[in-house]
DNA sequence: TAGATTGTTAATCGATTAACAATC
DNA sequence: TAGATTGTTAATCGATTAACAATC
């Protein structure tokens, strides 16, 4: 739950989330020159604390002032020395069915350090074509691209039967993590970092809280 | 972070979350009759400590037995009878894009107590149309259709500018809780759930760990 | 100065782990 | 019985909150 940075610094994976959250909120605005941000905006803009904001991002290491609050381009700054690699990370995708499509449309050209350079699918219909930019392999070409594009990360989005072999063939290409959407758990070796999406946890949780609302209270928030 | 429940009886949303990825995997068993399992075996499956899993299920009301472990069967009946609502619970999702198809053919027919009912869509090509079995309203349909099949949960997955006004809409047809795929947070009044998926939070997060994992390690697990 | 926000410390709180008696 | 797993309690640990001095 906490990862251990350089410099006996740490950090729990809840602050790195709200880090990223924090970020998302501040390009959402439309900021002028000079502008600035208080704590509690941000706090009212992600659903947390402002005392939280102010906690979690002493830890990327740009200070606030005191009545003027965050200089929105000076922590933007910041929060991206804080959570991008020094190099450009290069993603790949598996998988161009709608699911892929759609995490396709959402990531393409989007984050300057985050590279989405290539997609595959076992489909031959759908190789060789390029959607929304990204060009489309087939799996025989999987090692190479990805080591033609130093691919670090890779996505999942292939049915849940084809997740494990996926899997295991990204990694012996050299990815060392995984962003997963199927719905099966993965077991890879260790050093890969996994992250499960998973939508259907997710709404039975909503559905959980909506239905029992009616006796049921949150005790926090 | 706690959800009060009747009883004075109390649960992390954490526990909430485990507890459905548990039924997953129990589900996701192929398991003869009088199978059980140990709460080693669930943990291994879903990454966490064996100790977390016996914690978690003693939530849910059913007690395993020493050496037998849970008897598969009754361990997911006590689970479904505590994560799903009495009466089924109708969803509805809007926005038919690529996400949408995606989600729809994840949710299809899938949980008993989770009906997903109805779509809708603001292009009137999608409209009046049949997705995986699911039908494609138009917008102007929206709180009509809402009403008729007493939809409790709606899932959106309408581009980010649109989301907030979507949002303001299934509220005030009465819906209670709200599963959100799109980039923007949500200003809604209290007593409406709100869970977001934000696949770029979670790609940047696989993509800080995998990259510094050179120089940093996780301390737990 | 007064007011408001900041970084920081202390106190609280909850969650996870470890240990163990009970049980099949 | 011996072995293994269970439910439960105690101990640890981390995260969140509350309070406050410092600062613009």
């Amino acid at each position: 739950v906490v990862v251990q940075l350089t410099g006996n610094k740490r950090i729990s994976e809840r602050s790195l989330e709200r880090l990223s959250l924090y970020r998302r909120a501040l390009l959402l605005r439309t900021s002028g020159t000079g502008d600035s941000v208080y704590s509690h905006q941000i706090a009212a803009a992600c659903g947390v604390s402002a005392a939280q904001v102010r906690r979690d991002l002493m830890a990327v290491g740009y200070s606030g002032t005191p009545t003027a609050g965050y200089d929105v381009a000076r922590l933007l700054e910041s929060l991206s020395a804080f959570l991008d690699t020094q190099d450009p990370t290069s993603v790949a995708i598996v998988g161009v069915g709608d699911l892929g499509r759609a995490v396709i449309n959402f990531l393409a050209h989007r984050r300057p350090k985050l590279h989405l350079v290539a997609a595959f699918d076992a489909d031959p219909d759908k190789t060789k074509r390029v959607v929304h930019g990204i060009r489309c392999h087939a799996m025989a070409d999987l090692c190479d691209v990805i080591t033609e594009h130093a691919v670090q990360v890779a996505i999942l989005a292939v049915p849940a039967a084809a997740a494990q072999e996926v899997a295991d063939q990204v990694v012996a290409c050299g990815v060392k993590g995984i962003l997963s959407f199927a719905p099966t758990f993965l077991r890879l070796p260790p050093g890969v970092v996994v992250e499960r999406v998973d939508m259907t946890v997710a709404l039975e949780k909503v559905a959980f809280l909506a239905c029992k609302s009616v006796r049921a209270k949150r005790t926090h928030r």
